[in-house]
DNA sequence: ATAGTATATCGACGATTAACGATATATTCA
DNA sequence: TGAATATATCGTTAATCGTCGATATACTAT
């Protein structure tokens, strides 16, 4: 899936007005869906400081493995890679993930808290298929 | 991947103390990096009601692809499906959502703002490779 | 110029996903 | 009982993903 455009684009003919297309949301998902890339994060995240090649240590998976976990970070913009020397130096881009978090938010600040059982269904969380 | 044991798993052996599992987080934002599924959490959102079938007609694929989605949704705890009749009423499940949402306020809160960029190597959002 | 280091890309392969139509499973209503 | 309705499951197919080893690229230092 070498093609660099799969992950991060304008997304199509949503309405683009409106809020963050539903495109945008689930490319960002898709880059935060693997077990891999959350680590790599969190490893950008206790190290403040931009990681080289240490980060192929801690993932205990193939360089060119890593690298393409990279890559589909930083196609989503949720990292940044700042080229010096052989090296590259990563940090996080907070910026892109505000995105994701305002539709979160969305979400979250609903009343939906298990309150309003006259109008929906409501089941708790571990029940029925 | 019709077994419905594949989203949703109380992860492996993780510092399970610690935080949210790496495994937890990708499985949510796996659950959310569709954007047929990001309508339907959409649709969940503005009418607070339940929706049945109605969810078939917004999204526009297939009745049985529509299901599956919302399997997967499902699955992953992000929403919850209450039978009546012959419906099925659907309502989201913020609870389970609030693991993604601190794990993006760890990213999102920490002092990575463009400021530290002393220890770490910065660059303007969309630029470099 | 040559060797060394760090990262990216290529090609392959198996696993998973998304999508569909057809069919099965309930449950209500006549 | 039998038709109608709503949803789930099955079987299939094409596309995408995750992974690896091998190789290419680019820069440093000797």
């Amino acid at each position: 899936m070498h093609p660099s455009t799969q992950v991060s684009r304008p997304a199509k003919d949503q309405p683009v007005d409106n809020k963050i297309a539903d495109e945008d949301i689930a490319l960002i998902a898709k880059a935060l869906s693997h077990p891999a890339r959350i680590q790599i994060i969190r490893l950008l995240l206790s190290k403040k400081t931009c990681i080289g090649g240490d980060i192929v240590d801690v993932v205990g998976l193939a360089q060119s493995t890593v690298s393409e976990h990279l890559r589909i970070l930083k196609a989503s913009g949720i990292i940044i890679g700042e080229i010096t020397r052989p090296r590259v130096c990563y940090s996080l881009n907070p910026l892109r993930l505000n995105h994701f978090k305002d539709f979160l938010g969305l979400i979250l600040n609903s009343d939906t808290e298990a309150s309003n059982v006259e109008s929906a269904c409501w089941v708790s969380p571990e029940t029925k298929q």
